[in-house]
Order: structure tokens, then C-alpha cells, then sequence
DNA sequence: TCCTTGGTGGGGAATAGTGGGGGAAAGTGG
DNA sequence: CCACTTTCCCCCACTATTCCCCACCAAGGA
């Protein structure tokens, strides 16, 4: 990330949006970890138009409505393919000079470098905790 | 590898994948050990299709889709066989200028030479504790 | 020895990523 | 309502990477 707040998104995520005609993200928390994660625009259309169909009376509805909806920012990339990430978005995911982006299939992740590499770390571990039993998802992959 | 982190596909493994017109390998990293793993593309498509499949609820996928999708980077051989290495997952196993390719059926893994060679040393040392009664796996391999 | 085949090294073109200036637009205060 | 400030966005130029190609070296077989 430069001091503009501005980030180089990968030319190989570039392309497979470039390739549907999409030149808008939108990027939003994440519920589970302390980043932000960036959906291709067509894609956020789809949680979006998914999330306001749920009853807006439970309070779980409220806190996740909140949360994604609330703070979802659309970005647009510029000539070079970098989106500019504001402010409290940043702060969130304490997001400082180096940045991480993790793949998610349709979507990504934003991480700070530091906080990601800490995370990973604790991943491992939770990993060769798993049970490897006939039932577990590792089995389940065939890994 | 070459100072600029090109590592050589050993032609026995190159002439599988030419054999069936791939010339592209998906390398992440072990969630077992301190090294990587390299998939023929059709043979990641295959597990990156499971792992979208499974409940993105549970943690333990959570966990496994950040460690292998997330740092999964495809790699196209270049005319003499070789691929880049990325500086985030050659730190990640540690890989210096020396490597070693282990073979493990369909994929392969790339360990820095002096991690695997310690590793190896472990793993003789946990095959002679191994149990090695009629149900066990050297038995199943009638060795 | 010579020829073939697999591995290595490096130069250079093309492409991707970075940084910064200036102008438009939007927000703020008088 | 108008000036002033700030933010943002577009564009250009520069730097770093990646990728493509060719030439060299080393080993094995005829």
C-alpha cells in the first residue's frame, strides 16, 4: 500500500475480473477475523440481495446486517488496477504499510502482512490438533 | 534453484504432466509439515472443488481453505521445465538455495534440502517405534 | 569421440507495480 | 452563495519483475 491509501490489486485476480467486464469491488469486514474481505461487484450483489431478504427482527439478522452492510465500501480500480482503501477500513483490519491478500475462491482477503503471518501460524497449530479420523475433513479431501 | 528462484521440474515428472498437455502446477504449502506441495492443475482443480464444497461454517474448513486456497499460486512451466518460486512460500518452508522434490504419488512436495534431510531423520526414528502387530499399516503392506 | 538429452545461467523485451503532480469534485466555513 | 480546503481520481513517468529465449555445460549412450 502506498501513503495514498492505494493498493495494487494482483494482475491475476485483474484478469478474471477484467474478463467479465467488471471493473468495480466491494470491500467490507469480515465476521471472522480481524481483515477485510473484497468481492468482485456481481458477487457482493448476490450476498447483498441475500442479506436484506432475511427478517430484519432477529437480532442475528441485525449484527450481521450491520456489520457487512453497514461498512461495505464499493471501489473502483483505477488505470494501473489499484483501489484505494479508506480509512476505517484500514483501521479495522489494522492494516499498516504492508498488506496480504488472501484468496478465497470468489472472493478475497485483506490482511495486514504481520497480523496474517501471526494468524497462519496459529492455523498450523490447529491444524496437527485436528482429529484425522475417517470422519474429519482432512479424510474428506484425501489429502 | 537459481538466484532468480527458478527451480528445475525433474524431467520424470515433466513428461507425465506434458503427457497430458499441462503445462501448469498449483504450488501451496503442506499443511503437515515446513514445505510446499505442488499439484498438476487438474489435479487442484479437483481439490480446490472439494474444499469450496465443504460447510464454510465450520472452523476446521475455514482454516484449511485459508492455508491451501489462500496461498495456492499457479506456476507455468517455462521451455526448459522450470517454475518461479514466490519469496512469500519459499519463506514459508524456508527454501534456500538448495531444495529436495519428494514425490508423493500424484503431487510433490519441495523441501529445503537441510529440512528434509533432518525430517528424514525423524520420521526413521518414529517408523522404528511403530507397532508393527497384525493390524498395523506394515503389516496391511505385507513388507 | 560425438551426439543427444537434461539441467543452468543470463540478457533483454514486455508487463506489472509504484510514486507523485495536477485537476475535478465534494465538503466546510464564512 | 461563494471561497477555501480536502479528498479523490486520472494520468504519466519510473522501477521492478516476470517471462521468453538462446547459448552453454555436464552426463550418458552409441
Amino acid at each position: 500500500m502506498d501513503d495514498k491509501g492505494r493498493v495494487a490489486v494482483p494482475a491475476k485476480y485483474r484478469e478474471r475480473l477484467e474478463g467479465k467486464g467488471v471493473n468495480k469491488l466491494v470491500v467490507t469486514v469480515s465476521l471472522m477475523e480481524r481483515c477485510l474481505v473484497a468481492y468482485p461487484y456481481p458477487e457482493w450483489q448476490r450476498v447483498e440481495s441475500d442479506l436484506v431478504r432475511l427478517p430484519s427482527l432477529k437480532k442475528e439478522v441485525q449484527i450481521i446486517k450491520h456489520l457487512l452492510l453497514g461498512q461495505a465500501i464499493e471501489c473502483t480500480l483505477d488505470r494501473p488496477g489499484r483501489i484505494l482503501l479508506p480509512q476505517p477500513l484500514r483501521d479495522f483490519a489494522g492494516i499498516g504499510r504492508r498488506l496480504r491478500m488472501v484468496g478465497q475462491g470468489q472472493n478475497f482477503e485483506l490482511w495486514d502482512e504481520e497480523t496474517w503471518t501471526g494468524r497462519r501460524e496459529e492455523y498450523l497449530q490447529q491444524v496437527g490438533a485436528l482429529d484425522t479420523g475417517p470422519e474429519s475433513v482432512l479424510a474428506a479431501l484425501m489429502l
